[in-house]
DNA sequence: TGATTATGACTGACTGGTCAGTCATAATCG
DNA sequence: CGATTATGACTGACCAGTCAGTCATAATCA
């Protein structure tokens, strides 16, 4: 419509933190759809609205953007696990049921899960991103869920303690169901939701006291 | 009865199958460490000791290259399990033990699991080799640890059926597996083992009649 | 047999295209 | 105004894929 040379920024236009967000948001399109090399800055430039340059007055580089992007959406829903976990007054295997439920919701039916996935898929080349999601991510969640078990163990809910000593174990099929959407989600699809109950209703029985 | 071409060859050169083959070696060396996107054909061709025209004499393109790799190390451990399943005489606990037995020596220990992480990475922007394995392995794996599974169920071996529906969840620790080494094997190490054996702990103990 | 020609596997310099990152310039703000 | 922010043409590096030429060997000839 108004816009057929210039449309310049003007008063009151957006903040530098806005302009940061409006990038990141663009980048984590972009990166999404075409990978890291095969994405370009000009990409994320043009969807960001502004043009290439301007992203170097925001980030060092197309890596740096990149590190940004993920570090940026890796850490929120650790704190709803951390709140939930610290909760004694349930049973156990209640506390693990709703661990799923969080999982579910904050990951992988979120837009994170697409955030985790190109961490999965660019980590090995990205030493300094999986460094840092370890540390920030994994090296958290692997200790609350094995004191959870340990817990539950200790309070004679569980039978063994498999799954104090392999908390990843938890974890996995949320893993698979990641890495299914990603690579055959057009073929044939997973049943995210029926896969989770199964998981837990064997994990819940293996660990059931008899 | 025999070759009835005669192959017109330099000093130092071999058969173009074992040249095909030197390739594929060198190209799963370089697209190993690099990833798709930064492996130079022409580092593959220097790692087989030829120059880069001849790779070009062999595949169509970089791309055919990658795909050429994948698929010639997708097959052969399927072949084991295909035996062993059908094996109807032991315990169904005991099948699903061997199993998890060929899947460590025959993915997770061997050199196959460097190819499986590549798929595992590249395989979003590769659809034509996500199906190829989708097809050839994915789609014959679950149904044949389904009926495992099905047939314990059956013969009132296993007290659940969570696992006939969905095999995947005995397959998702050895992914995690995969995963954890592609990123995080240097920051700290994951006992596979252990993790297999608590896996199978869980599992047969969900599943124990009672 | 040794000399000559035919073959095709192999080579590597070259081309054409892509793209990250730069910077002189321009627009806008305060 | 000068300061701040944005632009996009440009550069230099990189690399997939090509192809005209090389040369060891086989086939044929004399």
């Amino acid at each position: 419509m108004d816009k057929s040379k210039k449309p310049r920024r003007r008063a009151g236009s957006i903040s530098p933190d806005e302009r940061v967000q409006a990038i990141l948001e663009a980048a984590c399109a972009v990166f999404l759809e075409k990978g890291f090399a095969n994405a370009r800055v000009e990409d994320v430039a043009a969807r960001a609205g502004i043009a290439k340059g301007t992203v170097y007055l925001h980030f060092a580089s197309k890596e740096a953007l990149f590190e940004a992007l993920i570090s940026s959406l890796a850490l929120p829903p650790l704190d709803g696990l951390t709140a939930l976990l610290a909760d004694e007054t349930g049973s156990s295997a209640d506390l693990l049921r709703r661990a799923i439920g969080i999982f579910k919701d904050g990951v992988l039916a979120s837009e994170r899960r697409h955030v985790l996935r190109l961490l999965l898929t660019e980590g090995p080349r990205f030493p300094a991103i999986a460094r840092f999601h370890h540390d920030h991510v994994v090296s958290r969640a692997i200790p609350m869920l094995r004191a959870v078990v340990a817990r539950g163990v200790e309070r004679g809910e569980f039978a063994t303690d498999a799954l104090a000593r392999f908390p990843h174990l938890f974890v996995s099929p949320m893993l698979l169901a990641l890495v299914w959407e990603a690579l055959f989600s057009d073929i044939e699809t997973l049943d995210v939701d029926g896969l989770m109950n199964a998981h837990l209703e064997l994990i819940l029985r293996a660990m059931e006291p008899r």
